[in-house]
DNA sequence: ATGTAGACTTAAGTCGACC
DNA sequence: AGGTCGACTTAAGTCTACA
């Protein structure tokens, strides 16, 4: 039943392909990313696929690893 | 160990800020915002006081209760 | 109409092992 | 180097009641 029960949170989508690129962008792997924010690689790997409900502490944590703008992490 | 105690959250002090003031803006009490949004008031009291450390989903909701733009209930 | 408290269920976030 | 699987602990989010 693949009927998307959700309706595809766009935060979430929206941050996981900022994130994606601005990890790549800073040239760092996930695991770097990891040491640098304190999270687990394991599940930056999640973020980065859409398939988990980050809260706002963690996507400041991110940023500030990243040395971006929170926002950024979530703009379109 | 950093002398201070919690980072401050920025994003839940902005989304605490906005969330009241796009509130009473439309004009709804706490009440009504969550029959729309499907959270419940005690929630939305928490929120608006800078103390939950809430999702992306749960920003979305709100703002689509209200709607606003997701970013602009994060925005400084 | 809002804030607080407490008990509760579910998912966020941690961690080690492996492909 | 990234993805996935579990098992685990903690906090997000629900709900009732009351000042």
């Amino acid at each position: 039943m693949s009927t998307s029960p959700s309706p595809a949170s766009v935060l979430r989508e929206q941050l996981a392909r900022n994130l994606r690129a601005a990890r790549q962008h800073a040239g760092l792997t996930q695991e770097q990313l990891a040491e640098r924010s304190g999270l687990h690689q394991t599940y930056l790997s999640d973020i980065e696929r859409g398939k988990r409900n980050v809260t706002l502490d963690v996507v400041e944590r991110l940023a500030a690893a990243l040395s971006v703008a929170p926002l950024a992490l979530l703009a379109d």
